[in-house]
DNA sequence: GAAGATTCTTGACACTCGTCAAGCCCAGCT
DNA sequence: AGCTGGGCTTGACGAGTGTCAAGAATCTTC
């Protein structure tokens, strides 16, 4: 009985039925980042919810139509994190402060969301139909932290010797290990990251008197 | 019925239970290796064996007993994969090339174990009953990334800018991003993922003239 | 070859899952 | 007031899950 995509009917209870939508999703991801996409049923995320677990197939075709939403939904608040902190910082090393102290926030107060993240970026390497929405996103991040790196080297009167993949890649990485140590009790890995990340970003300006070689870019986007 | 951890009784059949047992894990690994941890039934674990589904209770308390099995079972194969090549090189860029042409090979020929390996590690930041044998695994990789970043350092006769924890995060993120787009059918993957590496390692070095600035090591094992 | 232990199959159980349809509730219109 | 229809609840269904027990099949040992 639903409508195509978001839009319901032509009477006009557009916002109210995305609203819902929105409440739902709001909902699922509270229960996914606790649970885990493995574990998580759409009874529970009603039982999160202030609704009983019908009205989810009121609202969603099914279960996943639910979670791709979930991330889309997930990825419009995520993803212009550090914007404020490209925007404000003056100097490089002014930058690379307030990019590892976003981090350490980042890891401390959002930690279920960004297992939640990878635990469905995972899954879209065994389920092929995430894979298009966990693509979009995870260039979007990318292109996230290039704005970071870009922004930094600009900043230091030098250039990257990476290109937005490895630049990615890499501080995702360092990010990933400080997660899973930050959630398994690891108190020391909000300094550990900091610690790490003003390690690595200098690494990843070519030095200014000598012409370094670079890691190369990607030759293409697939 | 079954005895308590792997001998079963003073009669002898311990390998002949052992053996079972490994036959088991091969398959349940297959399995999981396709399907994912999420979507991964005893019944299905069986039905890739020779065996029917009530022989896993047999051999294993239960699927949680199993899936812990699993890890450390394909831990033994994979830890040691890059030591010949550690062994082999006699010189900093014959090292490169050899790791980098396994990292490249990995990819290629065991994709779907290290699509579960990140599956299982992902799912230790739900399932606490996980994290201990992956946070065991988790540290035998880092010292096997770390046994090659060290000879690396050594054969160029310079100092690792990193610590291990570092070391291994970055080399991680890079190529569970490789193993993402290659998953997904970009087969340029494996080239990009070698370029990077080439493009790393010697950032890992410090400049031998100069005394560069260190990506600090974790202050403590937690 | 019989007796006993071990290994494996089969079928059942209690439960949870996603899905769906029937109907209740209540705001808004005539 | 009475009706209408969208929003929501409830309860059911079939399929699939982990687990387990009872017994068949196979091997071991005398």
């Amino acid at each position: 009985m639903a409508a195509s995509t978001t839009t319901r009917n032509r009477t006009r209870p557009v916002d109210k039925y995305d609203e819902r939508r929105n409440q739902l999703a709001e909902s699922a991801l509270a229960t996914l980042g606790e649970l885990g996409y493995a574990k998580t049923s759409l009874r529970e995320i009603a039982n999160n919810s202030e609704f009983t677990h019908g009205v989810v197939h009121y609202y969603f075709r099914d279960k996943f139509e639910l979670i791709v939403y979930c991330v889309r939904y997930y990825k419009a608040r995520c993803v212009r994190r550090y914007d404020d902190v490209v925007a404000d910082a003056t100097t490089a090393d002014e930058l690379l402060d307030g990019f590892a102290a976003k981090l350490r926030q980042t890891l401390r107060e959002e930690a279920p969301m960004h297992r939640l993240w990878y635990d469905l970026r995972n899954q879209s390497m065994f389920e092929e139909s995430l894979r298009e929405a966990v693509t979009t996103i995870d260039r979007t991040l990318e292109e996230m932290i290039w704005r970071v790196v870009s922004r930094y080297a600009e900043l230091a009167g030098r250039e990257p010797v990476t290109g937005p993949a490895a630049a990615y890649g890499l501080l995702d990485g360092l990010f990933q290990q400080a997660l899973l140590g930050y959630v398994a009790g690891d108190e020391t890995a909000l300094e550990t990251l900091s610690g790490q990340v003003h390690g690595l970003m200098p690494l990843l300006l070519r030095p200014a008197d000598q012409a370094g070689r670079t890691v190369p870019a990607p030759q293409s986007r697939s």
